[in-house]
DNA sequence: AGCGATTAAATCGCGCGCGATATAAATTGG
DNA sequence: CCAATTTATATCGCGCGCGATTTAATCGCT
């Protein structure tokens, strides 16, 4: 038995108390945007590129559009972000920022910091990490897609 | 400005994205015992020490009553745990395993050999990096109950 | 051209996860 | 000894996140 039954050796509670530890750290910081944490990802993702499907956000975000709609609807209704099907294929959903939604950002240019002082690493420290769980996240990817 | 807003430079999202491809490949293995991955967490816990009160396994999981209360009352319907009332101390609720919950272990033991075959990692790779992130969780834990 | 297959998004049901609140039991202090 | 406070759990409302299904549009093939 080379794997024994423990809570503390497990890689996934781990990684499911520290994801749920950053939300924590998250949600004063989002409140002055009025946003959850999954919609400021969106957001995020349509600062650094406007005009989007929802199968493109969902592809980054590894979201599926049953999670994906509802809170695409949240945003527009919060008058974040415009959502319109394209002319060029209907099935498709552009989605865009408005005047408003591309205002946010200024307001969350201070998060990544705050985060980085959260953590009481260095950024290297921080970077080097995020790189080993992205690294993680990808292989778990490659098995579950595979299987 | 030190931190730009990528999504690929986040720490958080790289936790939130591994979080959940660890859910994927997780789904499968537990279908064998027909619960979920919170409900799994809870059962590792009792299997570690049995006769807990709910703010015990709270405190481990880092989970709130209200989130424990429905996952626990699906293992009683389950048949996995018993809910009794402290005897000594009728606010609290003791939570005891089944003989059908004992059982379900030697189904689980399994689990986490497929894990880190699936991380693609040696164990000693998967144990290094568990650390850092449970590090890192306390890190974050620290910041937000300090504020 | 036309029809079956594929694709994109939305809808539905369910189980978290939490903040706020409620309920009830135990403790404390006068 | 009893009223105020504290503690333990439960309840409620809301927003994910997903699998399964639905709806609608486009593609592919003959």
């Amino acid at each position: 038995m080379k794997h024994e039954l423990k809570l503390d050796t497990f890689l996934c509670f781990a990684l499911y108390t520290a994801n749920h530890a950053m939300n924590r750290v998250y949600k004063p910081l989002l409140e002055a945007l009025d946003i959850t944490y999954p919609q400021f990802l969106v957001l995020v993702t349509l600062w650094e590129e406007d005009e989007q499907t929802v199968g493109s956000i969902g592809e980054k975000l590894f979201l599926e559009s049953s999670t994906l709609t509802p809170i695409l609807k949240r945003l527009e209704a919060a008058g974040y972000i415009r959502r319109e099907r394209n002319r060029h294929d209907e099935r498709q959903v552009i989605i865009r920022l408005t005047d408003q939604g591309r205002a946010q950002k200024a307001k969350a240019e201070a998060i990544p910091g705050h985060i980085v002082t959260a953590t009481g690493c260095s950024s290297d420290e921080v970077q080097r990490l995020r790189q080993e769980i992205s690294d993680l996240r990808d292989a778990l990817n490659e098995k579950s897609h595979a299987a």
